[in-house]
DNA sequence: TCTGGGGTCCTAGGACCC
DNA sequence: TCTGGGGTCCTAGGACCC
């Protein structure tokens, strides 16, 4: 039995999230901003024949967006990652096994019979049952898969599925994909590989594998590798542990003052607490950065990293802050216009693996300690996030990130659910 | 004026050990 | 005066992904 993959990817998918909960939007063009509502992160297909690239900062688009009245909004990714569930929770009875592979991709590992018609079932029933419109691309390794996927959404008669079993010259076909439209291969590998006269999938299916090698290392070897049909990347089933939580970002406007830049880090150190008790996982090791705005040609650039070992591994909210606010005192230098600040936490246990102290304070303590937390947690569920806070995260957050133009969480929060009107 | 956030894997080089 | 080589672990940096 011969393995083969399929690669599910939802269209546009924040844009189309955004659509099921406001049909006023189809047909529209609709551009979703990243945090900070910076940079353009998800396009309909009508901005994306504007000419808007992906990841454009959306102030050089600003007359684009105007002349051709774009529907221009924040992300709200409390509503994409519901949505991302549901659609995953779609396809999970229909396949024997699956990989969950970003919010808005899966692999599937199909079955013998699975092919091109049952793809179009697939498709559709994912439509039906959350709105969001997907393509399907299938082949026998997950780099082909995916590329068939491209294809299928690219070109418009496949109706959004495309089996590479069915095309008669694959050759043909691969030269028609520049290298830096395959998986795994970006600007810069793409222009080393240029440098060799390698342009095409094709002619890295077809190169000569000690130069790949030595060009690419085995990241190339293994991509020339899938595109001769041979599979080096297997499906994960079940995602790898962690092995780091990062929580940053940047100011809403510049920040100077010491007292804004640690409530805005024990903000997301709060936040790293928060993801590190949802994956009962334990921190050791507690890195932090600070940066000014890499854009600001005028203004003198500083950037600087520090971190710390705890003294036990914790995903105590306390500690975290105690630890993050240390480092950060350590590398503020008085005078720069800050513009971001984040926390990343490493070296991560479970917390059933924690090997305990002697030194651990008394056992009931610890108890009133996690309870504490899981008080914490859950009001901020309900209440919303941040809701229950430490004194040191601050109130006014005159740093926080702009937002000015989110959706609703339509799925997750009783009191923002849609109204129907009959 | 305005340029995201959260991850992964690989490699090279240094420290250290025997 | 002579002064190895192989293995492992760690870290920083580069490249990629969505």
């Amino acid at each position: 039995m011969k393995t083969r993959f399929a690669l599910v990817d939802c269209n546009n998918f924040y844009a189309s999230c955004e659509r099921v909960f406001d049909p006023r939007l189809i047909g529209r063009p609709l551009a979703i901003l990243s945090n900070n509502d910076g940079c353009v992160i998800a396009r309909s297909e009508e901005v994306k024949r504007l000419g808007v690239p992906m990841g454009a900062p959306a102030h050089e688009h600003k007359a684009t967006f105007e002349k051709n009245a774009v529907v221009v909004m924040s992300s709200n990714y409390a509503l994409y990652g519901d949505m991302s569930a549901r659609v995953m929770e779609t396809l999970r009875p229909c396949v024997p096994t699956m990989e969950v592979y970003s919010i808005d991709e899966a692999f599937l590992a199909l079955e013998d019979w699975q092919g091109v018609e049952f793809a179009r079932e697939l498709r559709a029933r994912v439509r039906q049952w959350t709105g969001i419109p997907v393509s399907i691309g299938i082949g026998p390794t997950k780099t082909l898969a995916k590329m068939a996927n491209r294809l299928a959404k690219k070109t418009l008669e496949l109706g959004g599925v495309l089996d590479l079993e069915t095309v008669r010259d694959m050759d043909e076909l691969l030269s028609r994909v520049p290298c830096e439209d395959i998986w795994g291969i970006g600007k810069r590998l793409a222009v080393r590989l240029a440098a060799g006269g390698i342009r095409t999938a094709c002619d890295l299916k077809h190169g000569e594998a000690a130069w790949v090698r030595k060009t690419l290392g085995v990241v190339g070897e293994r991509i020339r590798l899938e595109l001769q049909g041979v599979s080096c990347l297997t499906l994960e089933e079940v995602p790898a542990p962690k092995k780091g939580i990062a929580s940053a970002k940047s100011f809403g406007r510049p920040v100077e003052s010491l007292r804004e830049l640690e409530e805005a880090l024990a903000t997301y150190a709060a936040r790293a607490a928060e993801k590190l008790r949802a994956g009962r996982l334990l921190a050791r090791q507690v890195h932090v950065f600070v940066a000014t705005n890499p854009f600001s040609a005028r203004q003198p650039q500083y950037s600087a990293g520090a971190q710390t070992a705890l003294v036990r591994p914790s995903n105590h909210t306390p500690d975290l802050i105690a630890a993050a606010l240390e480092l950060l005192r350590e590398i503020y230098r008085p005078g720069h216009q800050y513009k971001k600040t984040g926390i990343f936490v490493t070296d991560l246990i479970a917390e059933s693996d924690l090997q305990p102290d002697l030194f651990d304070a008394a056992p009931e303590a610890a108890g009133r300690v996690r309870e504490l937390d899981q008080i914490v947690d859950g009001l901020n569920r309900k209440l919303g996030r941040n809701a229950i806070r430490y004194g040191s995260m601050g109130v006014k957050s005159r740093w926080a990130m702009r937002q000015e133009r989110r959706s609703r969480k339509f799925t997750t929060r009783w009191d923002e659910l849609p109204v129907a009107k009959a």
